[in-house]
RNA sequence: GGUCACGUAGUUCAGUUUGGUUAGAAUGCCGGCCUGUCACGCCGGAGGUCGCGAGUUCGAGUCUCGUCGUGACCGCCA
């Protein structure tokens, strides 16, 4: 080894040891008569001291050394006059008798501390560097860790972790594929996998009856600060189960990371709530729960006095913002304007303030007197000191709009506190949606997804009406995970594909070999698959998943560092029997 | 596929509203001074195709159009 010890290490007992340290110079403070450098590895840093009185040649020398430069010093420990009580080895410093450069190095383009000057695009081209900054090094260290506690936990619960193909097949539903071509098989291409569904079935059907891999994944959908074409799934599939027992396998694993990571458990076991009621009460079929502020339905007490905008509309609804009576012109201005943006898309916003007094002020004074107001705030859970935002329109934009509205007033607020977390599962999905553009109905979760079975009799009558034997996990307001009780007939599966609208050739050209597989001892099978960027994210504090992986792309789905995607050579191209077109 | 914002020194930004002399700041970099710093301090210096292209104008960093790049969002993401 080029070193004894490591920058992050030494402390007081190791005072008078003679030491090797290897590392990057951060930072150089050269007083005249000494120089103080800071060196920096992996594991910290540590001040290394070079004096003109007594060895003058190296402390000339050690000026010499440009930020980012490899060094290998030697020294000996001691005790620091003045004391750092920032830096854990803020109590010793080192003594240096020679170094040596191992690497010289360019002026960095940007300055490798906490608080970096670089913006986004010149960190990304220059990952590397990034790399070497305290944040990012924390998020790469947080998720080992994390990775390192679920696969302890996933195999003292007695699951295989399982590699499956990359090079696979393109079939229709879900996201778009990205497809790789087959020099061998001309004019062919192979797909990469959006997640290893068919395969973790398989492996069901094969009696490997509890199946988990930490793999990566792939579509080539339009990008987003939490999406990435490539990411990583904790992909998990078990055999004899039913929702209650993937359910209580998964909170366990969610807890072990909580204890395991945070020292923080929120709840021995989640709340359970059904899309209908996150629907009616948030708004959203990922809420955070973390605060209350529920959406409370107005329609039937705002109707009839001659305001337009309640007239006229589908569905009016309201949440209540404590405390926040007192909020001025400019505040109320600020989120209206904040509904009306085109992403919201709300028409208005109604507010009442119901004042300390007990009276009420709103915006629509001019149609309703202070008894139907205070009405309202009391059906909506208002105290006086409370402030009601009211928004009205068609059910279904309006809803979506105050769960928008809902999280801009808790961050508002500060109600959503980064070291809170408050995990839901969201469970009774509808299994189909209607394709408005296809004119058809798309399966919500994935073609695979079981019927609850009270509904299974409404398959063929009415798929719109029937709910799905699905599950998310949602913290915080962020989707962490989702799965289901799978199909495990082929009849089911048949009548599955019919209602998405496959004709039987399409089912048999794309999902043959599957419903063939059914037919030779299919175990009733289920399991979930967690976005793993998203849940390291959410324990690093941070919203943007590329914060959380080591060389992640940027929103075009570029690679700034490669500079990929980019052409390939024309004899490339003739290998694979492939010609661009315009 | 669409909407919006941004692009000025190595870097992060100001200057664009209202076109007008030599385009500024901070930080970084280079040189000098400094023996207890740790955001070291002080003095001095270098550093610019205002993304690119066209247009309007006596005159464009500033206005218009196009284009490229970057970011955020909608659609999309079972």
């Amino acid at each position: 080894m080029l070193r004894t010890h490591t920058c992050g290490e030494l402390r007081m007992t190791h005072t008078g040891l003679d030491v090797t340290l290897t590392g990057w110079v951060q930072h150089t403070r050269d007083m005249g008569g000494m120089t103080f450098i800071d060196l920096r590895d992996r594991y910290g840093i540590t001040q290394l001291v070079f004096n003109m009185d007594n060895l003058p040649e190296l402390c000339r020398e050690s000026r010499k050394l440009g930020r980012e430069y490899v060094i290998q010093v030697n020294g000996k420990v001691r005790e620091r006059i003045n004391k750092n009580p920032n830096l854990p080895t803020g109590d010793i410093e080192i003594e240096v008798m020679a170094f040596k450069v191992l690497g010289v190095s360019e002026i960095p383009p940007f300055t490798i501390e906490n608080n970096t000057d670089g913006g986004d695009e010149i960190r990304l081209k220059f990952r590397y560097l990034d790399l070497r900054r305290t944040v990012l090094k924390e998020n790469l260290i947080l998720r080992h860790r994390m990775a390192m506690a679920i696969r302890d936990y996933l195999n003292r619960e007695g699951f295989l972790e399982i590699e499956t193909p990359f090079l696979i097949k393109s079939t229709p539903e879900g996201a778009r594929d990205f497809v790789v071509p087959s020099r061998m098989n001309k004019h062919q291409f192979y797909a990469l996998p959006q997640s290893p569904q068919i395969f973790k079935q398989l492996l069901m059907m094969a009696g490997y009856d509890k199946y988990f891999q930490l793999v990566k994944c792939f579509r080539d959908e339009d990008l987003r600060a939490d999406r990435q074409p490539e990411f990583t799934q904790i992909d998990c599939e078990m055999s004899f189960v039913d929702k209650d027992d993937v359910l209580h396998v998964f909170e366990g694993m969610a807890n072990y990371l909580f204890k395991e990571i945070l020292n923080n458990v929120p709840a021995n076991s989640f709340p359970r709530i059904s899309y209908d009621e996150a629907m009616s009460r948030y708004g959203t079929d990922k809420p955070d729960i973390r605060f209350g502020m529920e959406i409370k339905e107005l329609t039937p007490l705002v109707k009839g006095k001659g305001f337009r905008g309640f007239d006229e509309a589908e569905f009016a609804g309201a949440i209540c913002a404590v405390g926040a009576a007192g909020w001025s012109r400019k505040q109320l201005d600020a989120i209206t304007e904040f509904v009306r943006r085109p992403q919201v898309g709300a028409k208005g916003l109604i507010y009442v303030k119901y004042t300390e007094e007990g009276t009420t002020k709103s915006s629509v004074n001019k149609f309703f007197d202070d008894d139907s107001q205070k009405l309202w705030c009391e059906h909506a859970g208002a105290n006086p000191g409370d402030l009601l935002l009211i928004l009205a329109g068609s059910r279904k934009q309006t809803l979506t709009a105050l769960s928008v509205l809902r999280l801009e007033m808790a961050e508002r607020l500060g109600l959503r506190e980064k070291k809170v977390f408050a995990p839901v599962w969201i469970t009774d999905f509808p299994l189909f949606e209607w394709n408005e553009d296809e004119n058809r109905f798309q399966a919500m979760h994935h073609p695979f997804t079981a019927p609850l079975d009270e509904d299974l009799h409404l398959l063929e009558k009415d798929p719109g009406k029937v709910r799905a034997n699905a599950y998310d996990l949602v913290i915080n307001g962020v989707e962490i995970g989702g799965g289901s009780i799978r199909i495990h007939t082929r009849e089911v599966q048949q009548k599955m594909f019919r209602v998405l609208g496959f004709s039987d050739e399409e089912v048999q050209s794309q999902f043959g070999f599957f419903l063939e597989a059914f037919q030779y001892g299919t175990p009733p099978h289920g399991g979930i698959a967690f976005g793993f960027d998203r849940w390291v994210a959410l324990f690093a504090g941070t919203e943007s998943i590329r914060e959380v992986i080591a060389f992640p792309k940027n929103n075009a789905g570029r690679d700034l560092m490669l500079d990929s995607p980019s052409y390939i050579t024309e004899s490339q191209l003739k290998e694979l029997n492939i010609r661009l077109r315009e």
